[in-house]
DNA sequence: ATCACAACCGAACAGAGTGTTCGGTACTAT
DNA sequence: ATAGTACCGAACACTCTGTTCGGTTGTGAT
């Protein structure tokens, strides 16, 4: 990618994750985003469409990071590592996320929270549907699945600002309270 | 209240809920309500200072509705009532949810559910905060709560989308799951 | 039935924000 | 060196917002 589509790029996001700390996204305009990335008008245009797909954007880079290995090991077929068990899974994806942790924090203060929550979801179904094969009980599947994934993202989004607990702690946590 | 009033605060509620159903609260204009609502501009602005005002009032009056009895207990210092177990509790606010289930499945469909949920939060924390004294483990009191918070909120989002099932059914899966 | 009051109407207005266009400039990759 | 790409920013048409105000109609109390 040209150097300057990158050097852009990244202005964008960090002038609107800078305004998102001191507003709420829909206080937000897209002049402003401008002007503090300090790009011309019709440039950021000529990046994103509009504030809403700006944020996802956003949203698809974190999360790409953060589920990165996950990806990568369902694309080669490697079964031994693909049994690892569902702690060290879930505190590695909670490291990964601490990495992210200034833009998520962010993004989770206002509305603009629903959509990351929407899109982290999304990811922890692919996640959890296997494990929930082991369990049986009187309760819908689909009821559990969404518990198990709600359970989750809510421990992260609360963990956000909690920072005096680890990935293990969370980890931890999550294990405790969760119907596993 | 003024009959009038009355008329066009219901006007705008159902002209509001009834374009929620069919568009995403940002995509939804003043106009279109007032439109809809069949009322004059300056009414509309005579009753809500901001769409987000309306939206915030909405919610106020359905959950109003919702924890009725148990603010109703709360003023009158009834004892032998407040002692009510958890369990017949939850079932209660499920079957009043139920009543307002056109209007609650209207406004989570879109970014606005973030302030249901919001609102929806805050009068659990009450209800469950009572709750947690009884148990102990080694896990934050702080984040215990905030997770049967979570989990009863979204076990009713849940719920709005899957009729099929009773208030009954949603409370026992709800007790199966959650760290009781 | 009357009457003072409150609510509603809707046109008009100023102001803010959006998304596009376009001619010109500057950078990049090869 | 050069072709292609990205950026700039002024200008424009458009939509939406929130307010104002003079006039009309409905309401509740007496």
């Amino acid at each position: 990618m040209d150097r300057r589509r990158k050097k852009t790029r990244k202005a964008v996001f960090e002038a609107f994750t800078g305004l998102l700390e001191k507003k709420s996204y829909s206080n937000i305009s897209v002049q402003e985003i401008i002007d503090a990335a300090d790009i011309g008008r019709s440039t950021f245009y000529a990046h994103f469409e509009t504030k809403d797909e700006l944020l996802r954007a956003l949203c698809t880079e974190i999360f790409e990071h953060v589920f990165s290995d996950d990806l990568r090991r369902e694309n080669t077929h490697d079964f031994s590592t693909q049994k690892k068990d569902i702690v060290a899974e879930v505190t590695h994806i909670l490291y990964h996320l601490n990495d992210s942790r200034t833009y998520i924090k962010s993004i989770l203060s206002c509305e603009s929270g629903e959509v990351f929550m929407k899109f982290f979801r999304e990811y922890l179904v692919q996640l959890f549907s296997g494990e929930l094969e082991k369990h049986s009980s009187d309760v819908p599947r689909e009821y559990m699945l969404n518990h198990l994934v709600c359970d989750f993202s809510e421990t992260v989004r609360w963990w956000m600002n909690h920072e005096q607990y680890s990935a293990e702690d969370i980890s931890r946590f999550f294990f405790s309270a969760a119907p596993f």
